[in-house]
DNA sequence: GATGAATGAGGCTTCATTCAT
DNA sequence: AATGAATGAAGCCTCATTCAT
């Protein structure tokens, strides 16, 4: 067989992603299971079933590795709750903020691991050289606090929410989806997140509303 | 001078406890500035001005440090904290509420260094062996928990607060902190905190009333 | 080349094993010259031609490390002396006991560096976790005064021995073969030390008969 | 009371002597315990219940502190022993080499703790710079080397002992002690060494004449 | 003399990264 | 491209010794 062949190099390819995803996979384990710190490249490697050194040929060093996941799993996060919000638009106002609230809650129960990583790094500015509170929070909680305040710019535009005490009202939503998130985990590790959207989408009406 | 008598001992009690004073100074700068992580013991005993082998006549090993520190920061926030709310109970419930989050608020506005580490350590597990996110909560998150739990039983006793979906409340009260207090401090480093206090008030009780 | 075949994996287990006796050399030469205590790992690293961590991939830590090279001397040794014992079976106990010392003092006289780190460790419980004096004797150790006690049995058997007293008799063989060690090292470290042997024969001979 | 007095120098004398015994008796424990090596200041301190410095006030280093006690043991032990060898005189060399035997025998297992330090000091020069094997054996062991080389040397002047394969008896001797010493220590810890003596001086007398 | 806190050189161990095969 | 042994900088901790009180 032609290993030049333009099929042969896409099939390459296609054995070069499965590889990279065998190691993000195994990197989400490690990082979630032991620390953004004592996480180790070698247990990741043996964890992804590769030897060390592969991790260098896929991912610059350890620190890109953790960027790489964090961003892979974002993406995927985001495009699903940009679609559950969009889908929920013609509703109004009430209807997206159900589902921001339940997709977020239903994609960090379904992706723990992950959550438990975005919460080390949240503010801790882990990765790379550390740049401890002062560092800027990660891109996902960015992203997070991007879609809260386009939510209560809508609010606002919609009438639905009220003006005074209102810059304050993004933070609210995403501590609100915080604080259900960490209470879920510690306490209720069994029960369906999503069960509280409505709880909450009450509680940051009424809270928001005249 | 004869240093067995007990004027002596006093003096070196209380010298000793100078010292300890000035390694968790330096280690809280050390700590929140370098990140729970790269944090070095030999920098924070250069940074307290003593020699190395000092931090360990103090302290165990440099995670005993770490816990001292956080133990000791903890204390003395809740006790102005409990002091506060106990001063307001006569106000009843809101009062007791705005004390809440202004005690809070003014307190981690006061010691950003202190609230820096503790959200690094908030559920990394980084004390001690790292147990990652299962790891319990740290202390002070804990107990913020509690004093949370405590208003909203008052607040229930009170008849204030709704009973419907108030178990969520406690979680709502920590969310609404940590937001603006992670607001606040990304957003507008000059302002007084606790002038948001009121706006939180109001929000809550909207929130959790009706 | 391909690094995955049989062939290729046996290299790599035979380049591993060259590197792992190179540090077994150095380490004995550390430890016999310096003593169990001030033996380094940088130098024996050095010594070895490698980097320290090079030490850490081959042994876990210091002690493991000790405690190999301890075990790899004996184990030669022991292959060694229970040849040369099983080939002398045939000339009755007379033979066997004459194999034994000179082949413990032929080792020992070849192989002085082990000899200096057994000498040391013999009691000392340097291995792991001290435990001093009653801690319990090196292997090696263990080992000679096995054969001893098969000695006698087997003297004992043949009745070339006599019964009384005899509980003492495998102690007396360890102790003057060490004591020979001794002496030859401290006093005449040119002389070939088998030569002794038949000295000790007699002696033990006429000691333990009648 | 005049402290410059000869009565109050001698007071103090005395109190500066107690305090010494004490601490040796401390360190005796501890290097006996826990090893030459892992044998701490701060532990022989305590356990003599005074502070570091005093320990310093004393003797100039560790390494005097275990030079003092071992030559304090020793003193003490070669008078008792060299007292029963010249009152088993009279006896004969058969009656000295009792004695010999006996005395250590008799010393060791009352000065269990004292053997064990000896052991591990024995030719293991941990004293101050290691030198290891080579280093010089213990001043101890050199003087029971000593009466066993002058009890070889009239015994051969009393002719009971043979010429021939003469120059190693010394070594025998100590040899033959070491090992029961050993067997005792770590076989029987219950049983009254001294009943061992006999049998020994059977074996010797036998292995070393005709 | 006694005290005990401070000192800091010294040694062990870890682990991200490299590179020859 | 994969492999995994080698590398070595970096950091934690110990403990004999000093010295101000």
């Amino acid at each position: 067989m032609n290993l030049h062949s333009p099929k042969a190099t896409k099939l390459r390819e296609r054995l070069r992603e499965v590889v990279r995803d065998e190691i993000l996979a195994a990197a989400e384990e490690e990082f979630a299971g032991l620390g953004l710190h004592k996480a180790r490249m070698e247990t990741i490697a043996s964890r992804a079933g590769v030897a060390v050194g592969t991790l260098y040929n896929h991912f610059k060093d350890r620190d890109a590795l953790l960027t790489a996941l964090l961003d892979d799993r974002r993406v995927e996060m985001f495009d699903r709750l940009d679609d559950a919000m969009r889908a929920a638009a013609p509703e109004g106002f009430q209807g997206e903020l159900r589902a921001f609230f339940s997709g977020l809650l239903d994609h960090f129960d379904a992706h723990r691991p992950f959550l438990s990583i975005l919460i080390q790094n949240e503010s801790s500015g882990c990765q790379g050289t550390v740049t401890a509170f002062r560092g800027a929070p990660s891109k996902t909680m960015t992203e997070v606090a991007e879609r809260a305040k386009g939510l209560v710019k809508k609010g606002l535009a919609e009438k639905v929410l009220r003006r005074e005490g209102s810059e304050l009202f993004a933070s609210f939503l995403v501590g609100i989806v915080r604080s259900v998130l960490v209470y879920q985990i510690l306490y209720t590790p069994e029960r369906d997140v999503s069960s509280h959207a409505d709880a909450m989408v009450r509680f940051f009406l009424n809270g928001a509303t005249r």
